[in-house]
DNA sequence: AGAAATAAATACTAAATGGTATTTTAATAT
DNA sequence: ATATTAAAATACCATTTAGTATTTATTTCT
């Protein structure tokens, strides 16, 4: 459809390559807090000019919420996945365990999760921002919820709570986990705090 | 000691009360989130000068961490008190998770506690309110730590862990529930997963 | 009565913030 | 060539921020 990748339009060309931005700004938030930076840091971070910015996103509201479906497509996304693989489900959980909490001390690698460290200071953020982050939220409940429904059909799964409930209690410990990690905990601790909290899910 | 009281000193007489002022910064604080509220607009709430503050507190800084220990003494300790009472550690357990969850409505109440939304945006503070917020966390850790202590001498407690791994359990649990409460999540629905959270400690 | 001390109140500063108006540059269409 | 289109770059704006200098008011001490 969108051949308009050759036909050149008229005036100046942009330079302004929108992706490498929006990464930019994606690291910028994860790694110091969505409340703990501004337009005008991102700016000089990415080495262009603000109005480029607000050309290409409206402002800050509209920045935040492309940062976070960026996130969502490239970070959030794929680890999901994982969860919809055939391996049972103790595996399953020990995967996503270990993913979570196989951190690299990495100095300027961000902790914790972008998603929820936007969910802590939801209230202080845009509106667009705060929409995004609901529908985010939905969308990692859902596929947890259809994670325990089919693990309940293969018989893997056999507590008596709904899977609705089930997927907000591992969002919980998810996040609580993430929150842990961003806050500069070791990430074998969380691990171990983690594997208690679902350790109920196993012997029945 | 501090018969002070009624000598007065030689200079105009302060009118400012220090402690009004510590309650409403405290609220403001609590209600809005740490990050979400400047000195200016304590000051205006509060209806006093800005040098005033500044010569009570030293600067925001100084201003936060009073409010934290002020926090400290009036709501936190009141609360951990409860786990020092003779209760079997089930009962001791259920009050806990009452207390934190039954939550008024109430629509210029605070919610969640001051102390988590600090720890959640402790990079964004400043020096002397982040050595105070691990003074508060190690303070509670142990509190925890010596209820479970208490409690295996009671043999109420026959879990295979240490006191120290069950008061850092506990202490992500709470603080994980309190961040729910204050993102606005239902009373009800924070004490389901809690207390699945805490059935781990239950049926050994 | 007046000096000294101390607090309150007003007014101010420099820096940073989100957001724009304006100008300059680089391309195409006629 | 030149008009037109659109992006880049600079410079700007009002507001808010944490923090202070200065003046004014109220008290005690001599």
């Amino acid at each position: 459809m969108e051949n308009s990748k050759k036909i050149r339009k008229r005036g100046r060309p942009k330079t302004l390559d929108k992706d490498t931005l929006l990464n930019v700004a994606m690291f910028c938030y994860w790694k110091k807090g969505p409340g703990n930076i501004s337009v005008n840091e991102i700016c000089k971070t990415a080495k262009i000019s603000k109005p480029g910015l607000y050309r290409e996103f409206g402002g800050e509201d509209g920045l935040m919420r492309s940062v976070l479906v960026n996130y969502e497509h490239k970070i959030f996304e794929p680890i999901l996945k994982m969860l919809e693989s055939d391996r049972p489900f103790r595996n399953s959980l020990e995967d996503l365990m270990s993913f979570i909490t196989n951190v690299d001390d990495c100095q300027d690698n961000p902790k914790g999760c972008l998603l929820v460290k936007m969910r802590e200071s939801q209230s202080g953020l845009g509106k667009e921002t705060q929409i995004q982050i609901n529908i985010a939220k939905r969308h990692a409940l859902k596929k947890y919820e259809n994670w325990i429904e089919r693990s309940k059909e293969k018989g893997e799964f056999n507590m008596t709570i709904s899977s609705r409930f089930a997927a907000l209690y591992i969002d919980a410990q998810v996040s609580s986990a993430l929150s842990q990690l961003a806050r500069g905990e070791k990430g074998s601790e969380v691990k171990k705090i983690l594997s208690m909290a679902f350790s109920v899910f196993l012997h029945e």
